[in-house]
DNA sequence: TGCAAGGTTTAGGCATGCCTAAAACAGTTC
DNA sequence: GAACTGTTTTAGGCATGCCTAAACCTTGCA
């Protein structure tokens, strides 16, 4: 056990470094590639010098390994860490869009700053009333309360998905109000079903319950489906 | 308006200086009566120096009127900020207690740091689903959306009533788990009536449900009733 | 009126977390 | 292998909010 309490900024620095981090957010094992100082720095809005300082405090803790001019990565602890708020913040979101009827462009914003001031008892209580959900309102998974992050099986980017080929959306990658709330009108959500009919330079066409569109590589980058 | 967002510590000096001001809590309007430095100290759990210190910054901010060696009292946009808060702890608690179940002994803790956390949004819903509530578990009242303070008409302290009486308990006036616990399985709890046996020196004969008791004087001072 | 006691403020410090500017480094390019 | 470029770290500062110790008021009681 490293510290009973870690400052806000702490737990955004090491969630944060375990969501640039691929190989530690996309599967469930291990500490991850090494996360760049710059990377840090525009995620969390602050500037490289700000995050120096910062990890070299978290590498004093013992919940990040950090070598300068090199990266770093997340130790077990700092990893377990991590899932904790992360899951706190999975869960706040489906409970804030299933409970109390937040739109899903709306959660994310109320759930930065919450996750940090939940107890353990609270993330209990509205796991139990979601009934233990695996993924939040965008589809993204939610860490099991053992602190295990599920792996993505078989999901794909729309755009590597073949024309003629009919596929489940599964995740919308944005936080981004704008995006979600065009998302919404085009009714492209997790559990929207769609086909492929070709692809063009500027995008996708598809077709979606009874509309067909050209829909822009820039939207179609965020969208994750499982092919039907 | 004073400052987009107020800190946290800020938003506690605030309600705290409302809560030890009397009639400023008991009653709707007015700034109340001056609160000293070592009261709030005590309250917040901090030292009298360190009050000094925030009171002058509250005091620039316009927030209270800080006369040094007078005490302080809020200003009517201090007053504003501090029924916002009040508003939030109080409707969170009813919330917790309402809405996922938590004991009236656990939900203080939790409103405590959350009530710094929520937006305006999240106050909306929650005050939505739980129909606009009078009372938090415990028999306070909550400001309402204008931030009007109602005031406790009728109600009065148990040992005020005479021997005799029959009364209504209307509020339980502590946040403390252990007597909330020995509340709950006294069943004394707003709503719960009573007969008023006799008053002792140790404390008051009171009759509730079946059961009657000699009630402690340290529990019947927490005791706040309307007579039948 | 004078003083002691208790409450309050001032002075000086510490930790956190952010900033800018300047120096140091790593990786690539000639 | 030296120079360039962009990244990262160091140095120096600022604001917040807390602390202790010491000086300072205010009061109430001889
Ligand atoms: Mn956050
Ligand atoms: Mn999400
Ligand atoms: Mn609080
Ligand atoms: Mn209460």
């Amino acid at each position: 056990m490293p510290k009973t309490v870690l400052s806000e900024a702490q737990e955004d620095y090491l969630k944060q470094i375990l969501l640039l981090s691929p190989s530690a957010s996309e599967t469930p094992e291990g500490p991850g590639d090494p996360v760049s100082t710059q990377g840090l720095a525009e995620r969390l809005g602050v500037r490289p010098a700000s995050v120096t300082g910062m990890l070299k405090k978290l590498s004093e803790l013992r919940l990040v390994e950090y070598e300068p001019y090199r990266g770093v990565r997340l130790t077990e602890s700092g990893h377990k860490v991590a899932l904790e708020v992360l899951r706190h913040h999975r869960l706040l979101e489906t409970y804030l869009h299933q409970a109390l009827g937040y739109g899903w462009e709306q959660v994310h914003a109320e759930a930065e700053r919450l996750e940090h001031h939940i107890s353990e008892a609270f993330e209990q209580k509205i796991a139990e009333w979601l009934g233990h959900p695996e993924r939040d309102p965008h589809g993204d998974l939610i860490p099991t309360v053992e602190l295990a992050l599920p792996k993505n099986a078989q999901a794909k980017k729309l755009l590597a998905v073949v024309a003629g080929k009919t596929a489940t959306i599964v995740r919308v990658a944005t936080q981004d109000t704008g995006s979600l709330n065009l998302c919404t009108r085009l009714k492209l959500k997790p559990g929207s079903v769609l086909a492929v009919l070709e692809h063009q330079l500027e995008g996708v066409r598809i077709q979606v319950h009874q509309d067909h569109f050209l829909l822009p590589s820039s939207l179609a980058e965020l969208l994750w489906v499982v092919e039907a």
